[in-house]
Order: C-alpha cells, then sequence, then structure tokens
DNA sequence: TTAAATAATTGCAAAATGCAAATAAATTTT
DNA sequence: AAAATTTATTTGCATTTTGCAATTATTTAA
C-alpha cells in the first residue's frame, strides 16, 4: 500500500504552516512564526540560555540573538546574565510576553480542538497516538531533526 | 487524557519544518525552503497559473512574483502566456526544475522511509491513517489552512 | 599564563516580505 | 461600442530577516 507518503506529509506540513502562522497574527498580537516559536520554546524550557533556545529551533546563533534583541525591545523577553558564568544570557518571558505566549497557545488549542471536532473519538484516539508515534520515530531518527529535544 | 495536543503538535510542525528544509538543501542543490514548496506545487499542479499557485501555498502575490522571477533565472520554471487569456502566465518546470524537484521527492522520500523504520508494520499504517484524517479534518476546517486545495 | 574553546554580539550584503501603485488585458455596464 | 470595473501580474519602495565572517568577552585547558 504505497499511499503517497510524501504527497500527505507535504500536505500536512504545510497546512500545519498555516495553523501555526494564523496563531500568532491571531488577536491583535503581531509577531512572526519564528518569535512566536521563541516565546513557546522559553516558556516551555526552565531558564534557557540564548545558545539552547537557538540551538532547540535550529535559527543560526546570529539570527537568533537579533531576533531576542527585537522582544526585548518589545518588551516580550528579559535577558539576565548569570551570575556563574557571565557569557551566558537567561531568557525568561516578561509579563506581556508570557500573556502573548497564553493567548497564542489558547488560539492554538481552540484550532485543534475545531480540527479535532471533525473526527469520531476513536479517529481522536488514533490521530493523538500517531503523532506522539511520529515524534518519537522522528526523534530517533539519525537522518534529520535532530536538534530538536 | 487531555495528552497536551499544542506541545505535541508544536514539536511535530518544527520536526517536520526541518525535514523539510534539509531537503532542499541536500544533494547540493540550494534553493530555500518556499522555492522547493513552489517547484513542488508547480510539479503536481495541471499547468497552473502564477495566482493558483500563490493562492495555494498562501503566499502574497508580489513576493510570489518575484519568486517565480528568481526560479526562471535559475532556469527552473518557465513561465507561459496562456493563449485564450493573455493576463495570465502558466508556470511549469524546466528539465532542470524537474530534476531538482525530483531530487527533492527522492530525499524526502528517504527521510520518511527513514523515519517510518522506526516503527512496527501496525503502527505505520496507523500513522499514514492519522495522517490521512488530519488532512481531511484541516481540509474540512473553517477557521485555518483554507486556501490549500 | 598563554592558548584554545565557548557565548554572544556586530558588520556587512544579500534575500525575502508586503503594502501601495502601476500596467495590461478581459469583462461588465451603460 | 465606449467607459467603468474586475482580474492577473508586475514594479517601487521601505522594512525585516537571514547568515557568513569577524569581534568581544569569559571561561576552561594546557
Amino acid at each position: 500500500m504505497e499511499s503517497n507518503k510524501r504527497e500527505m506529509f507535504q500536505m500536512m506540513t504545510r497546512r500545519l504552516g498555516l495553523l501555526d502562522k494564523n496563531c500568532c497574527n491571531a488577536g491583535g498580537i503581531g509577531i512572526s512564526l519564528v518569535q512566536s516559536h521563541i516565546l513557546y520554546e522559553i516558556d516551555r524550557r526552565h531558564h534557557p540560555s540564548i545558545q539552547q533556545v537557538a540551538d532547540a529551533l535550529a535559527i543560526d546563533i546570529t539570527t537568533f540573538s537579533r531576533q531576542i534583541q527585537s522582544l526585548v525591545k518589545l518588551g516580550l523577553v528579559q535577558k539576565t546574565p548569570l551570575p556563574t558564568d557571565r557569557r551566558i544570557y537567561i531568557l525568561s518571558l516578561t509579563t506581556q510576553g508570557k500573556f502573548v505566549a497564553t493567548v497564542i497557545d489558547e488560539q492554538m488549542n481552540h484550532y485543534l480542538q475545531e480540527v479535532f471536532s471533525h473526527m469520531s473519538e476513536f479517529e481522536r484516539d488514533m490521530v493523538i497516538n500517531a503523532v506522539k508515534l511520529l515524534n518519537e520515530s522522528m526523534a530517533k531518527s539519525s537522518v534529520c531533526c535532530t536538534p530538536i529535544g
């Protein structure tokens, strides 16, 4: 059953990309897709350094450094020097940043909810399991996707 | 079972994005992610117009127009005026463009193959079905992803 | 205490983006 | 059939994003 995998995945990838993009524009929040990913990642991790987040998102460190500068200027992110190693800056969300991250999260959950509403209970569970599995398999893959932990 | 959907999907989206990005850089082919998507879409559709592909990819038409110009300059895409409506340009891949699209396709299939190799036969089928389902549900969704047909 | 490694920033210069306006061809009104 | 409207595509900016090379500042290793 060689159901064209590439085509399916291409379509899924693009649709997820759109969903993603919509979310960070919604609710009067005008940040870019990349920026929303950065906020998400800072929120998720426990006091990450600049380097860590850049690696996690597979963004060039110089580009990332500037993105952080922008987010700091926007008042969404805070840079705190690490006392034990003064080369390193620790990132955290400001109250505003946390708020924006939350709005995006809600928006995204709402979208996902809507998408899942077109499925039966059984299908829902199957999709959830499949996504989990796919993530695990991609994590195991030697050939790609390595930077994401 | 409120297994954090957003987190799962965020991770999947990002990993798929990476996989995607890797593919268009592999094999000495130095085109951007967007450009690889354009090639894919032109290849897939039957003599699409500029507008049609731009819509399908949800790219601003002015940006898209310039992307096409670049791809024409790179010798990967051909623009042919439609005889019956001279406002419209029909897009097609050149031999070179077709070649590049094929290399990317093979690369991508290879990656997918690798990812799926970490699963059992049963799991593979489940994931395939789930992706199909997810695509259908996203297509049905009123709230996002509309431009992609 | 030099030398090498690591974290982050800056200096370009190229590429990508998108709004507003322009062009050009078709369609609809009048 | 001429004028007005719509549609497809292209330019003119001005902004933003990107990434390689080089720099600064610290820390760790030799």
